[in-house]
DNA sequence: ATGTTTATTATGTCTATACAAAACAGCCTG
DNA sequence: CAGGCTGTTTTGTATAGACATAATAAACAT
């Protein structure tokens, strides 16, 4: 009783062992199906798997490749920074430092792709059991915020967005910089 | 004919609205099956993928419902340095700035959750287009390097890995911290 | 030689049915 | 009442067969 871990398993061992090298043509889902005594669907199951971890390259016709450069994805959790914290079996507190209207600067509106005017800026400094944990910078389009506006000092605009807005299809991108300046004071 | 894309956004569509609060129960499979005039098949394979994104979650015999937290996963791409670079339409290089064999310290140690010992221990500069792009820092286990070693001076250790060991599961966590010292030296 | 149509092929998806596995509720027994 | 057995429910996975779709290759016409 193979099921399609196995299938896996099995394909991804046979790309280790360089029996199908990087950037080979592999053989179809009905071959394997036949070779591993499966149903095709079972093969497709683990094919798709492989391909949306971005070790296969798949397309129609032209067939199943072992990709040129793999381990390129992986599952990202986001976390809410809360339940981030009390996960460590700290105490969550957040201090809100601004809360003004104003205009995004250029990169913030290069980054969102439309200027949608004046927009509702927050600063939110998270803290773990009293110190300083991270630091939220937020632009909200004040067009979609309800009236009366959340608390964002009793929540944060973090965990309101994921509440509220529930899913988005998209990309979502980051930056790190460390603690300089208003930060470090704070 | 209604496929599991079109599934999964109604789903999905419904949350939004609040039709199936956060953290509530929603409808068994078999249910939704017969109210979109599909297989339970095709409801599965749309629950299966918001539960991997996070919107959803399943268990067995207790049902399907919206996470309390959502927006919790996405998937994240792990750029090999060198196409990054190459994508952006600047030239790629790098400069090796240590190669050394000793013990790693205690943080990286922890991080690996175990000891085995002397490690290889790299550190390369990505260059594009001349300038400093990223510093790689990487503990290699000298057990499981080829003899003779690749050459770090023309391919990376990154790139090195990803093409040697393919595919691995498990974990991956990155931290980032900016130039300071030495970094900023070079 | 060039552009267009037509076949071919491999993956993508859907259906219906069946059984497996997890998790819980309730019952029975000591 | 604790502990274990037994069912029931819901999701998870497998199957065979069918059709859809994308992408290429071959045939054809201009």
């Amino acid at each position: 009783m193979a099921g399609w871990e196995d299938i896996r398993a099995e394909v991804l061992a046979r790309i280790r062992a360089r029996i199908w090298p990087l950037g080979a043509l592999i053989p179809g889902e009905e071959a394997l199906a036949l070779e591993f005594g499966v149903a095709r669907a079972t093969v497709n199951r683990a094919l798709s798997e492989l391909a949306r971890a971005g070790v296969l390259e798949r397309k129609r016709k032209a067939g199943t490749r072992v990709a040129a450069l793999p381990v390129r994805k992986a599952m990202l959790d986001i976390p809410v920074i809360r339940a981030e914290i009390e996960a460590r079996g700290e105490v969550y507190g957040l201090r809100l430092l601004r809360l003004e209207v104003g205009r995004p600067p250029v990169p913030v509106l290069a980054r969102l792709g439309q200027d949608v005017g004046e927009m509702m800026h927050l600063r939110t400094l998270h803290l773990a059991s009293g110190r300083g944990f991270v630091v939220e910078d937020r632009w909200l389009n004040r067009a979609v915020l309800p009236d009366p506006m959340p608390d964002f000092a009793a929540i944060s605009a973090n965990e309101w967005l994921v509440a509220q807005v529930s899913f988005a299809m998209g990309d979502i991108s980051f930056a790190a910089e460390s603690a300089a300046g208003w930060e470090a004071e704070a």
